[in-house]
DNA sequence: ATTTCCGTTTACGTAAACGTCAATTAAAGC
DNA sequence: GCTTTAATTGACGTTTACGTAAACGGAAAT
């Protein structure tokens, strides 16, 4: 179809336009997923027609999108952190509340940290065990 | 009820026995969440006629289950993990692959601490944006 | 011209992780 | 003995995050 990219390369670092298969395999995310992300207000792509293109910043998004999957954040509470990252500076009241989000975000996010060093300190402790137990069995 | 501790005070040390409803407060998770991570397999409580009676063990499998569900891991992947706790050493083979998963687990682990770092950094500058545009507008 | 890709829309399906009754049981307090 | 209270089982409902199939549109290749 040849929309986006005529001769574009793989990741070429001053592409500013994507296809939604191109993000899907430079991502490895089905564009059904995509197409909700979309649905759930997390994207808003162009259109050429019919068809969604995708600027830089879209793509932006949608890494955000991906790593807040990955710690485990529900779609909408995704929907909340990219919000931070766009939003304009409104009055200070909003910026008050704003500012407390945020500490609210941190602390989950402290929390995971913690959580994850004590679960990779216990992982330590049963692989130590393990390979003791090898040693003995060998 | 009674059934469990008589008497008993908030967080005895030297508790054993818990009923569903002390578990259920001391972690603030319902009494349909436990025996649905029984029904899949996380928990086996004795029974005390019909009753539910969970040892310290229990309860430290119930910690585990919501520290991996914090760090966004589902159920059965919590299942995973667990296991990795209070299995036997096996042949060497079996401790093999054991390694191997541990250190699956670790890769993931130490991707969701790296997130964890960047998103902490972006919400540091956002926060400071914040602060700027309030005095300006102050 | 027609087949072949992408891409789109619409709609129904599904797995996970519980929530929410309803009916029952059994122990505790009075 | 009766009532209140905690716990159990069973069943159906719900939300989230997509998967999957169907039917159509347009550009591209043969």
């Amino acid at each position: 179809m040849l929309l986006v990219s005529e001769k574009a390369q793989q990741g070429d670092p001053a592409q500013e336009q994507f296809s939604i298969s191109e993000l899907s395999q430079e991502f490895d995310v089905t564009t059904r997923a995509i197409r909700f992300y979309e649905d759930e207000g997390l994207l808003e792509p162009h259109r050429q027609g019919r068809q969604r293109v995708y600027s830089s910043r879209d793509r932006v998004r949608l890494k955000l999108i991906l790593r807040g999957k990955r710690l485990g954040f529900s779609l909408s509470e995704i929907g909340d952190i990219i919000d931070m990252y766009d939003s304009e500076p409104g009055e200070v009241g909003q910026l008050q509340y704003f500012i407390e989000k945020i500490s609210v975000r941190r602390k989950t996010l402290k929390q995971q940290r913690n959580d994850i060093e004590v679960t990779l300190k216990e992982l330590d402790g049963i692989e130590k065990q393990c390979r003791k137990s090898m040693t003995h069995l060998d």
